[in-house]
DNA sequence: GTCTATATTTCGATAGAC
DNA sequence: GTCTATCGAAATATAGAC
């Protein structure tokens, strides 16, 4: 029973932090009211104050969460594929994810906090290690797969995996204002072109 | 003498657009009040309203604007490069010049309109076609280079540009955030070994 | 066509009750 | 810790003079 009051109040915050991922990705940070973040967390701008200190402090923590989350999802994905080509279809489809599942947003966010942080000396650094987690993640995978199979990547593991995640990232934004201009088979060959592997590595994916 | 008044009122919208795009890119749509723009332009606000109807019709407006000078800067930077090597390598220049000249805003710029695009239909559709063009350019070009020497390319024109376009666009967004992570050979090595060129094509580029 | 002045709305942030 | 109520600032958009 003590616990009901730190729950209610972690629970506060991470009804605010997803409310607020979901509103500043569909309409940006400057675009959303922190009372409209508040509404949508069913609380009110009292609590968010209280707890963040204001719309941006809401958005440095929810930065935090960000950074978590996609080092796990990543390293959990690296860990589930057998080889580069699966791994890279398996990336692109949660790229590509449509806008139902919210894997839509996901990419909204990432710009909307890439332009928040090329402005803002304090996001802009958090966000670059971000990067470099990936990047090394990335890389760190590929190496690893490189070694067993007795291949070797062109590039250190930091740069491949900056190449790649390069690959993915200026894709996503192209196939989101047009699908039909970047199919899937397009992004898995040049991602495989592009560490120097041949085609034959991946039997048939999907459409 | 009679051209006066057509004068002002072509430079006053040119104004005005111009302010509009260093503002957008420098801090971001929504950021940016419809007076400041003005005050940027030496006009105000009553000229704002009177030539575009509003800070989203000036947005409008810029677009076009910015759709025209990619196409052009593009297609002069395309028939001046005489291999795909060099010419990465310029386009990697431009993309990468610092804040100084203003080609640094060059992608805040295009990465606020993207977002402005993917919530906004009307812009989207018109985005989407600029990026289309900026495709179709880019793989012409590669295309002609390779069948003047002989070589292929592994995808279609659009698709191939496509690929281009996004390792452009990616690695730009890393080297934003931090240049050390993304030096300019590996960007270019990149490319070349996307198109399944080899390294041999360029001699020796810059740092 | 452009400017000045202003009406209207909305946002960020705070104070105080519970 | 959360809510209600509200103050002050700032933005959009318009009206009317020149």
């Amino acid at each position: 029973m003590a616990r009901t009051q730190a729950q209610r109040k972690s629970e506060t915050r991470a009804r605010l932090i997803d409310a607020a991922a979901d509103l500043f990705a569909r309409k940006g940070f400057h675009a959303v009211s922190a009372e409209s973040v508040a509404a949508a967390a069913d609380r009110t701008t009292g609590a968010l104050y209280s707890h963040f200190g204001g719309k941006e402090g809401l958005l440095l923590a929810l930065l935090d969460v960000w950074r978590e989350r996609t080092a796990e999802q990543l390293a959990d994905e690296l860990s589930r594929a057998p080889d580069p080509g699966t791994h890279f279809a398996a990336m692109w489809r949660s790229v590509t994810r449509p806008a139902a599942d919210r894997g839509d947003a996901w990419l909204l966010l990432e710009l909307e906090l890439w332009l928040y942080g090329v402005r803002d000396p304090l996001v802009g650094a958090q966000l670059s290690q971000r990067y470099a987690e990936v990047r090394a993640l990335l890389g760190e995978g590929l190496a690893d797969w490189a070694a067993a199979t007795g291949s070797e990547l062109p590039y250190p593991p930091d740069e491949t995996g900056g190449l790649v995640l390069g690959v993915l990232l200026g894709c996503a934004m192209q196939y989101r204002l047009d699908p039909r201009c970047m199919p899937q088979q397009l992004v898995v060959d040049g991602l495989s072109g592009l560490l120097g592997l041949t085609r034959e590595t991946q039997p048939g994916g999907a459409s």
